[in-house]
DNA sequence: GCTACATACGTAATAACGTAACGCCAGGGC
DNA sequence: GCCCTGGCGTTACGTTATTACGTATGTAGC
């Protein structure tokens, strides 16, 4: 896996990814869409038809517990191994990590399972240090 | 954590709950509502309040991937540690295991980054054994 | 008994998330 | 030119989840 460069990205992928690397957190679609409302966004679908791509080439990790999309959190990033992710329920924030032991674990019971793995999802619901008895 | 029963649950609950056994697999929560319709169910909320408390007591999982639900496969649960689900994106079965190797490494990195870990989610998406050349 | 509180419940309305179906246009291969 | 593909825009719709309000029931304190 080489640290190439994206994919030329159209327009409409360039504005969401662009969104969602300013936020420097997670978005929903529609709260993209009203972002790019004034870049002349209209509908559901033109995010989500951005964001299908962007997931694709490893740019934008979903987060399923929240409904939400988050831009890889490597520069420039255009895919790599199989990422987690620990969410503060009190300030929002989301940290990505690989944890490979672990992954590779999980790869060995679909091994032994006969199960042929797609994709992985690891999310990790609490409270970030900064939350924690902030003094 | 004794193999006590579950907490008294109430009709609601219980008729949830009783849904989710029999189907041996995830439903969706309006799923849920159409099988309950003969039963006096007339809204979502019913189900969701059910599912809650269902969750709560760890009798059910929540599938975040699939926004399904699922009755946890030991008979009579009353709570234990953290599970991981594999999806077959073929036929749909979810087969739960405990991984708990791989979720004490998840754990430890909590712990070096002050994390209060409070939930944890594992999805593997995927094909199973069976429907991998079915022959 | 009576009040205060907590928990479950029923219903209506609405918010939030996601997709199907259609048609248009630009670019590339031949 | 002709066909194919991919991205785009729009409308409408389907699915998932919650807010808000009111009612009923149980129980602890007095």
């Amino acid at each position: 896996m080489s640290v190439e460069t994206h994919p030329e990205l159209t327009k409409n992928q360039a504005l969401v990814f662009g969104s969602l690397s300013d936020a420097g957190g997670p978005l929903t679609a529609y709260a993209i869409l009203d972002l790019l409302r004034d870049s002349g966004f209209r509908a559901p679908l033109q995010v989500y038809r951005a964001l299908d791509k962007l997931v694709e080439y490893g740019m934008v990790h979903r987060l399923e517990s929240l409904n939400a999309f988050v831009a890889c959190s490597h520069k420039g990033c255009s895919g790599h191994g199989t990422a987690a992710f620990a969410i503060c329920e009190k300030c929002g924030v989301v940290s990505e990590f690989t944890p490979d032991k672990a992954i590779s674990l999980l790869r060995e019971w679909t091994q032994s399972e006969g199960f042929q793995l797609s994709r992985t999802t690891i999310e990790l619901r609490g409270t970030c240090r900064q939350c924690t008895i902030p003094m």
